[in-house]
DNA sequence: CCCATTCTGAAACATTCGTTTCAGAATTGA
DNA sequence: TCAATTCTGAAACGAATGTTTCAGAATGGG
């Protein structure tokens, strides 16, 4: 019938994520993501759509990828507990290597008290995290490699909420050393 | 010589904090603040300076709110354990009633990370905030109240990045009993 | 009381914001 | 090739942004 979208979608949402990402949702311009995403705001508006689905679409695919992650983990052979700490210590290097703190934390803090939307994809994503920590403490349990006095969602909930401080620490005092000590803190609990 | 400032400045602050905890940073609209403040923006200019001055005066204001909480509970008679967990109890509270997140940590994670100034005056509110803690703990240990096996500055450090989440997870789920949980365990750790 | 000084209120400032418009280029199926 | 349709680029939109201006009201010391 007619012409076809010139731009590759995926691509220019991966682009306006990293702006997001960086700046946060209201200090972002339409500028910034024309910029980025290198495409006109009519083509933005004929195809995604305004500010806000942009943003909630970029949100989605951060959220997609981490699914992913955890998905890829779970599916391994090798023991849980191994899975577990290679896990936190792949979590402590982003922490400390990383430009930008966690998106979803950001997020959280920043967007999801004033919009829904983006509350329940950050809602579902904190669940399937949870989820995540739950299926390998109680696989590590069951197979005998941490001790199973304690309520593993319990557990589960505990360490699932305690990353999002250690992102705050280290905007706050740039101190890695710290970051890992919490981190060998983290594990000796659960292993001792 | 000539005429006096008309209006409270402390009271303007403290207006001018409450939008800013709210709203954050970037959301919040010179309109928005002199509305609250109840002056004009030529008043605001003349004395307080711009924007972003105000802000960091703001952010001032709330940890020094927060350093008078802390150096009362540490004068205060009562046995170290039993003001460590009042605090506790009471952060929970504060969590679950009250309306918005901790204006600390949202600026940590909104405004820190572009604003060398914000970010000391945060940094230093923290390392109050776990001189605090840490005093609390030592001081329960030389009174044998808890269990002396463990680093006092580790489990410092380890406590007070560990409310962040807690925000974060009840702006997500609002699910009070999931967050006074974590606290049951939080002191259970301590006190075991 | 009066003059010098300072503060206030309303209006205006340039700039940027998110969004829309639309003519023309591009591409499709026939 | 052609007509129908869709996309793109540049420009423009009104509204809102943070900030400045300045005339006039208010208040201090002499």
């Amino acid at each position: 019938m007619a012409r076809n979208v010139e731009f590759d979608e995926a691509l220019a949402i991966q682009k306006a994520m990293e702006v997001f990402w960086k700046k946060g949702y209201n200090a972002t311009s339409l500028r910034d993501l024309t910029d980025a995403m290198q495409i006109n705001s009519s083509s933005l508006y004929n195809t995604i759509g305004d500010k806000q689905e942009l943003f909630v679409r970029c949100v989605q695919h951060y959220t997609n990828i981490r699914k992913k992650d955890w998905d890829q983990r779970l599916a391994s052979e090798r023991s849980p507990l191994a899975v577990l700490t290679d896990y936190i210590h792949e979590a402590v290097s982003i922490i400390i290597n990383g430009e930008d703190s966690c998106m979803a934390v950001k997020t959280a803090f920043e967007v999801a008290t004033n919009d829904e939307r983006v509350k329940q994809i950050l809602a579902a994503d904190d669940q399937r995290s949870n989820q995540f920590l739950y299926d390998l403490i109680k696989k590590a349990m069951d197979a005998g490699e941490i001790k199973n006095d304690e309520d593993p969602a319990l557990l589960a909930d505990y360490f699932n909420s305690t990353w999002t401080g250690w992102y705050e620490s280290y905007i706050l005092h740039k101190d890695s050393v710290k970051i890992k000590r919490m981190a060998a803190y983290f594990i000796k609990q659960l292993t001792k």
